[in-house]
DNA sequence: ATAATATCGATATCCGCATATCGATAGATT
DNA sequence: AATCTATCGATATGCGGATATCGATATTAT
């Protein structure tokens, strides 16, 4: 079935996929050749055929390329975005209030259905449209309403405690932005966006950068 | 010099060392051993080591382990978190200004000078304790104040648009959080933070878990 | 109809990074 | 002091993903 076989760096690129196929159907294109997608996005064309053909049945032709209609589809079926997933999101400091807040996330498909925190001061306030709960209430919440995605947004050192109560509510993934590697049993994905990790690359750039600069 | 040669995935590891050391040092340690550090981390201890013996000229000694308190400098200083770097973010809708408000970044040695927008209805205003700019005066503002990180948080279509006046300004890395491959010269940075792109993992897994359980 | 061009899919190669193996050395134990 | 154990660094192996090559097929032009 499709989706098992694609790797994990094929579908992180699937949304920049996604992105130009819509720009290109706008400008009235129904087809386009993996050249064309390749030399836009600086992927080599081999590459962007490989994950397309992993995408749907829709083959490539010869000589026009691919159908780009159906390859919208087949990127948003694959990415989930005509369907709705649950979330919830535990941590509402400062971080956590930005993703709350955040509109955009409806627009692939995650709906996040209830926050959480741990502090009497921040329970009861209303962000980006939703009230903070109690998080002793978390465990509970998850597994009545079948929520299978967490997101955790709380200081690094209750994220460990905050991951275990989420898998045993029933979550199935989690979307990690504590800078610590959570440990979870077989079965469960976490999804790391490590801020600090990506501020070390910047970092390590610019000091090679004056290195080079400087002798 | 140290720096050049750590690959990128180390680098992203960093992070996840250094606040395993600052807990060790808590609990008053002096030493560590890299069995321990990828015990904890869920690492190898062979790429623990590589990792750090990159970090500093402070090298392991066999029984005992690694100094921890010269670790937490070499890594500190490897990620610059002694010293502060300038940065602009471009773009102040909910992302942006989700990361305006966020307390984190001067933890990581970054200091978000100012802000831009290209509506009139968001300058002027304050946020995150920045009053954002008028988006014309962006390349200026990093030439003139030696800026060399731009943050973009802009929609997709305008994003290439301001990646080129950032580096027009003098702009040498770029944290880019909207969902388009940005087109650059050699010599600068793009550190992609795709929101679209880890939902997209977080996607695939339950959609592999329901199949596996459905048949 | 025929030739030229664009594009595809499949196979093979290459590369970076993670992992395994092994001899050497520091510290602990008896 | 002799021996044992933990740990290190260096070298070799393995794997996943990106890239290159090549024959085949569709479209376009003459």
């Amino acid at each position: 079935m499709a989706g098992t076989d694609i790797s994990k760096q094929a579908m992180m690129r699937m949304p920049y996929y996604l992105r130009y196929l819509r720009d290109a159907e706008a400008s009235g294109a129904s087809s386009v050749s993996s050249t064309a997608i390749g030399e836009a996005l600086r992927l080599n064309s081999v590459q962007v055929r490989k994950d397309l053909a992993a995408v749907c049945s829709s083959k490539g032709k010869p000589g026009s390329g691919f159908n780009v209609r159906e390859l919208i589809s087949g990127i948003e079926e694959l990415l989930g975005y005509n369907s709705r997933v649950d979330a919830v999101l535990v941590g509402a400091g400062s971080l956590g209030t930005a993703l709350l807040s955040y509109k955009g996330f409806s627009e692939y498909g995650m709906n996040i259905v209830a926050a959480f925190d741990s502090s009497a001061s921040v329970c009861g306030r209303v962000i980006g449209g939703r009230e903070v709960l109690d998080a002793s209430s978390l465990e509970d919440f998850c597994r009545n309403n079948s929520v299978h995605i967490g997101i955790i947004t709380v200081p690094a050192d209750v994220a460990q405690d905050v991951c275990s109560e989420l898998i045993r509510g029933g979550v199935k993934a989690i979307w990690n932005f504590a800078p610590v590697k959570l440990k979870v049993p077989d079965g469960i994905l976490i999804q790391n966006e490590n801020l600090a990790a990506s501020l070390a690359v910047l970092s390590r750039h610019l000091k090679n950068m004056s290195n080079a600069a400087n002798g």
